[in-house]
Parts: structure tokens; sequence; C-alpha cells
DNA sequence: AGTCGTATAATACAATTGTTTGATTCAATC
DNA sequence: GATTGAATCAAACAATTGTATTATACGACT
């Protein structure tokens, strides 16, 4: 790949995710990256495709450390159950893993939720790791309702994508310290493992 | 309030929230509300403070309904402690209570979250709801350390204004059925509250 | 009737958008 | 050394953006 092919998507990236899709203009990212207007549409086509590129660089090496981490943690139960807390974490960490060597991927990724562009790039190149994770997450929590389970995976990814974009906003009264991605999948494994574990609202208490 | 003032507001609203605030044109807004261009900046003046307006006219409201709520519960649980479902439950109901009646504002809120665009709102319509809730929750949940509490609301955050933006995918293999707000809002509390329970990621076990 | 302030209207503005066009450079291949 | 094809460039494209200007319509009050 060419230099300057590489630079518009490196700038690319952290633009989108510095100030999202559609507030980002082709101009500023040639600008930035030091290479021509025509460039873009040479290597790339268009806006869209170039978006297309910028995730799909990064989501399918994530994508296949998750369904690793998952095997892994599979091999490791045995034939016994797999905790859901192992289940979050195969999904989560390799997400926030290198966040510290490129966070501008982790915030586009919170970005791209944010756009709703998301379901448009799941759906390209996210199907086969969800419909994975949801059958681990059934196989962990056997009792929970299907329903129930789906609005707790849709509640997973919300505050995932919220925790990708940045630490608690610090004028609620502390400093941000420089963001510990293993520290954050931590809090959230410990977070989010609780909620799945809750009982549904609407059962029964025995 | 003039009909034209009138229908740019709730027109503004619904399109805002269908393609966020960045790729919604003032020509849009206008078309869809049938109203002449310039009654935009003649009543608002500008297109960011048309935002303002649409999300103050609503979140004024929701704020007030929150903190009575809050206030409610309080009352109610006298000098004992408030169980965090409590305060949960006045943080979110009064956000989705009015969803079938204006379902264009529940995902405009979400919308500017995923934007960006609620740190800068949050500032000028929500900082002393925020306050008076994070005292709340801090009381609620006495134990747990403050810098994972505000990891947690900020994780609350994220699911909340997720879930705001609609059902799970129903690509994931259910047909999303008529969002029905108040069970949406009982699934959040019980996976919420179970999350701010659990036990702090670094702490001891006894 | 006439004046005033509010509201609506058509139109134009300058800036920015994504995209396209040709010309030019340059290294590899014949 | 000529040819080819990929890569870069300046320049322009038409469309759309938020905003501003100016004029007109309407109603209330003097």
């Amino acid at each position: 790949m060419t230099e300057t092919k590489q630079k518009i998507l490196d700038t690319a990236e952290r633009l989108f995710g510095d100030q999202g899709y559609a507030a980002t203009s082709l101009r500023h990212i040639i600008a930035d990256a030091g290479v021509n207007l025509a460039a873009i549409h040479y290597h790339y086509g268009s806006k869209e495709e170039l978006l297309d590129e910028v995730v799909m660089r990064k989501a399918g090496p994530v994508n296949a450390e998750r369904l690793a981490l998952l095997d892994r943690y599979e091999a490791e139960a045995g034939s016994g159950p797999l905790a859901v807390e192992k289940v979050l974490e195969a999904f989560l960490a390799p997400v926030f893993s290198g966040a510290d060597r490129r966070p501008q991927f982790v915030r586009l990724m919170g970005r791209m939720y944010g756009e709703g562009l998301m379901t448009m790039i799941a759906g390209r190149h996210f199907q086969p790791t969800v419909t994975r994770f949801i059958e681990a997450f059934r196989r962990a929590l056997p009792d929970l309702p299907n329903e129930e389970l789906l609005w707790r995976i849709h509640f997973m990814i919300g505050t995932m994508a919220h925790a990708l974009f940045g630490p608690p906003n610090p004028r609620l009264g502390v400093e941000s310290p420089p963001l510990d991605a293993q520290s954050v999948v931590q809090r959230l494994v410990a977070f989010l493992g609780a909620g799945f574990r809750a009982r549904a609202a609407g059962s029964e208490e025995k």
C-alpha cells in the first residue's frame, strides 16, 4: 500500500473518531494528511467507501481476537459452563486492548455507534462474531429468557460504546487519569457481569 | 408561540432524532415543516440555537420529573437508605415515560449523546440534576469507591442512550415488538441495579 | 387612514460539500 | 529510449450548506 493511501486511512480514522463521520470533510482529511484531494477518490472511490476501509482494517483483527479468546476460554472451561464474565471479557478486551496504541480507532467505534452507522457496518463485518457471542451468552445464562438476553446484549453494546468514547465527564468531580484500558475492561466486566446475572425484571421470586 | 415557530420545533426534533444534528439541513426541516427558510433564523437565530430550544423544551420537564420522583422516593424511604433501584427508576423513567407520545425526543436524546453534543448540552441544562443524582447514588452505595461510582454512572448513561436509540437489532433473531417504555425501564433497572451493586473489580473478597 | 411591530416570503450570499476532470510526474517494462 | 500504467496534482464541477438581505403582508393601536 502506497504511503499516500496509508496516510489517508490513518488520518481519516483519527478525524472520524474525533469529530464523527458527517462532521468530517474530505478537505479536512487531506489537509491533515498532507495529500491531494483527488487521492481519496482515486484510492477509495468515495467518502463512504473510505469509512468502510477504515473500519474494516481494524474490525477484522478485533473480531478475530474476540473469537480466539472465546475459543480459549471455552477450552479452559472444558465441558463445564462458561462464566458470563469470561464471555464478556472475550468480547470487550480486544476492542480496548490496543487503546493506548490506537486510541483513534477506539473512539471511532464509539462514534460509529453514536451516529447510527454501526448497524450498517455491523451487518457487513460483525455478523458472524455477534451470532457466535449470542450463542455463548445463551449457554452461559440458560435460565434467562431469550428476549431478555437480547435486551441485555443491547445494553452491553451501549455501555461499551459509551465507554469507548472516553472516561466519565471530569466535570462530575474527578480528574480524568490517563485511560487505562485494562482497568476499564475490568470495571466493565464486573458491572456488566452482575447486570447479566440479575434476575429478569418480570420473573417470579421464589 | 406562533404556528410556524411550533412546527419548526416539532420538525427539527423529529429530523434531528432520525438523522442526527450534523446530517440534518435547515432546508430539510423547512421542507417537512412547510415553512419558509428565513423563519428559522427569524425565530431562533441559528441552527445551534434551534437545537438548544429543541432540547430545552423537553429536557426541563424531564429533569423536573426526575427530581420530583427522587424527592418522593426519598420521602417514602424516610430516614432509611434508598435502594439504588429507586434512584435508577427516578433517573430513567421520566425519559422513557412519554416515549409512545413523543418518540422523536427519545431518539433525539440518544442521538445527542452519540454525536457528542450531550456534553455541551448537559453543561447548560443538566448539571443540577446530575449533581443531585450523583449524591443520591453515593448515599445508596456508600461502600463503593467514588471513582468506581462515577464510572458506573458513566456506564449507565451509555446504556440509557443506546436503549433510547431503539430496541435490540431485530436482525439478531427476534421481531421487535412495539416498544413498551415501561417494560424497557424495568429491564434497565434490573440490569443496571445489579451492575451498580456488584463488588468493585479491584476490591478484595472477604 | 396611517403607523408600527411582527411575521412570512423570495432571493441572493459566500462558504463548503463530495466528486470529477485533465494534465503531469515517474518508475517499470518492452 | 519509447510505452505503459499507476500515482499525484491543480483546478473546476454542481450541489448543498448556514446565513443575510430586502420586500411584502397582516393586524393592532393611535
